[in-house]
DNA sequence: GTATATGCAAACCCTTTGCACATCT
DNA sequence: AGATGTGCAAAGGGTTTGCATATAC
């Protein structure tokens, strides 16, 4: 049976909170705002419980740490709600895409049976297009 | 000045015999076929390398170590020819696919500019869809 | 009271780096 | 000879795990 503690509270709280997808060190940093104790080791805990529970989605990025996400609020009953990502290679950032180009069965050579597929766009956001930005 | 190395030429070799994305561990096991003292770090090494010279490109799967795969034969000229990949989730082995479906420049909201993307599609290959194979 | 979650430290895996020695040109 | 590459061992970063303690039920 699962607990409820502070700790699980506020991972989850600062996941939500941020619009983008964040890093285990990102989390922990936020979430120490609520319970300054919390550890990393909780963090991927927790992240992995919620994995479980489909509430928080995983991100990854080539040469990156896992970035986790909460799992979509228009997602209601789609336990993983099909989406994709955006990478902004200026400020590092990723963000969800609820939109997706559609069955990926033409590409495959004869044979090959595709089950599902992951999209990742890079380019710049809208903050970084603009304004300047780190 | 880049030298001439059996190292170099092992690396390169395994990948080229290899028709999928290999590990640097498996890089290193079939290299060492060629040259048995070859180091783990040197393949490291050869791969950054062949990186910068786009005679191999990276292909990362979350929550696995990286794989690198020799540039496309039929890149002539191009220097990094675009394409996606197939990751069979039974032998867990990564193809590449030489289609695309295209711009994707629909699938981002007002504001967001696009310069490239990546594509993995997950299924069955070949010969796990037909016969038994771990 | 008992089971589960936490915090800490150590272990793990993949990757990078420092350094002395070997190798290529 | 001089510069670059190699092998080894150690260090690094992210992630996982063992264990005693604290906490939720």
């Amino acid at each position: 049976m699962e607990r409820n503690t502070r700790q699980q509270e506020a991972v989850l709280e600062a996941l939500r909170r941020g619009r983008e997808a964040l890093t285990p060190a990102e989390i922990l940093q936020r979430a120490r705002a609520s319970v300054p104790t919390l550890n990393l080791s909780t963090v991927y805990r927790r992240l992995g419980a919620l994995l479980e529970q489909e509430q928080v989605a995983i991100v990854s990025l080539p040469g990156q740490p896992a970035r986790y996400e909460a799992a979509c609020e228009h997602a209601h009953g789609d336990p993983a709600h099909h989406h994709h990502h955006f990478h902004c290679t200026t400020c590092d950032r990723v963000f969800a895409l609820h939109a997706c180009p559609g069955s990926m069965k033409k590409l495959v050579p004869n044979g090959f049976r595709v089950d599902s597929h992951d999209l990742t766009l890079h380019g710049r956001c809208p903050s970084c297009k603009s304004g300047a930005r780190a």
